[in-house]
Order: C-alpha cells, then sequence, then structure tokens
DNA sequence: TCTATGACTCCGG
DNA sequence: CCCGGAGCCATAG
C-alpha cells in the first residue's frame, strides 16, 4: 500500500513525540481523522515493535497506564525509558499525566 | 467478501 | 475510579 497508510501516519506522528513527553492512542488517532481507531494505533506498534526509531514507550492509553509494557523487551524497559526522560512512573502508569501530555496536532 | 483480532475509548451503573 | 458491555476501524488470513 502506498505510503499514506494508516501506519505511516502513525508512525509519523508518533516519531515527532518530543523527549519527555507523551500522549495517549486517542490524541494520536483524533490526529489521524479517526479518534475511533485508537486501537490500530497500538496494533501499528506492535507489529512495527522492531523499529526502535519509534519511541512506542511514549504512548500511553488515556489514564497514563503503560499498556504496552508487557509488549516491550523486558519486563520493565519501557518504565525505564520513560524515567530517563523525566517522567515518573508508579505501579505502570505516568504521574501527572496531564503535565507531560504531548498534542501532536501541535508539532502537526 | 467475511471473520477474527487488538498497546483503545466511551457509556451506564 | 472501578466494572462490564458495546462500539470502532485497519490489517491478516
Amino acid at each position: 500500500m502506498p505510503t499514506d497508510s494508516f501506519q505511516q501516519k502513525v508512525l509519523q506522528i508518533v516519531k515527532q513525540i518530543p523527549p519527555g513527553k507523551v500522549t495517549t492512542y486517542g490524541h494520536i488517532a483524533a490526529c489521524l481523522g479517526n479518534k475511533r481507531s485508537a486501537r490500530m494505533v497500538g496494533w501499528v506498534l506492535n507489529s512495527k515493535k522492531y523499529n526502535r526509531d519509534i519511541p512506542a514507550h511514549r504512548v500511553v492509553n488515556r489514564k497514563g497506564l503503560l499498556t504496552g509494557k508487557m509488549h516491550f523487551e523486558g519486563s520493565n524497559l519501557m518504565q525505564e525509558l520513560l524515567e530517563s526522560e523525566g517522567i515518573n512512573v508508579v505501579n505502570n502508569q505516568v504521574v501527572d499525566l496531564e503535565k507531560h501530555l504531548w498534542n501532536p496536532a501541535e508539532t502537526l
């Protein structure tokens, strides 16, 4: 499929997430125009999990919960990466999600 | 073409 | 906020 496939759009946005910031599947999906497709965002990352150019660890669900943690290598890699960027994570959940929340629409 | 799947989200209780 | 149920949509087989 052409470069404008859903996956390409998602990857395009996720790559632009700045360090120390996080966003939700819903926000990304909304930026794509289909805010109902939040599930697809995670599905794409799952398929591209071997591509380290994509900071998938900065993508969490609307609660700030690290839902994709289990899909990462090891058991706490995702949390380590977030903490390394200055984001505090407790019990697989981002603290002060709104504080670190990044709006994809701003960059675009 | 149809069915199954999923790193989600919304809604009502 | 937690729980159960329903909706949504792209991709794979």
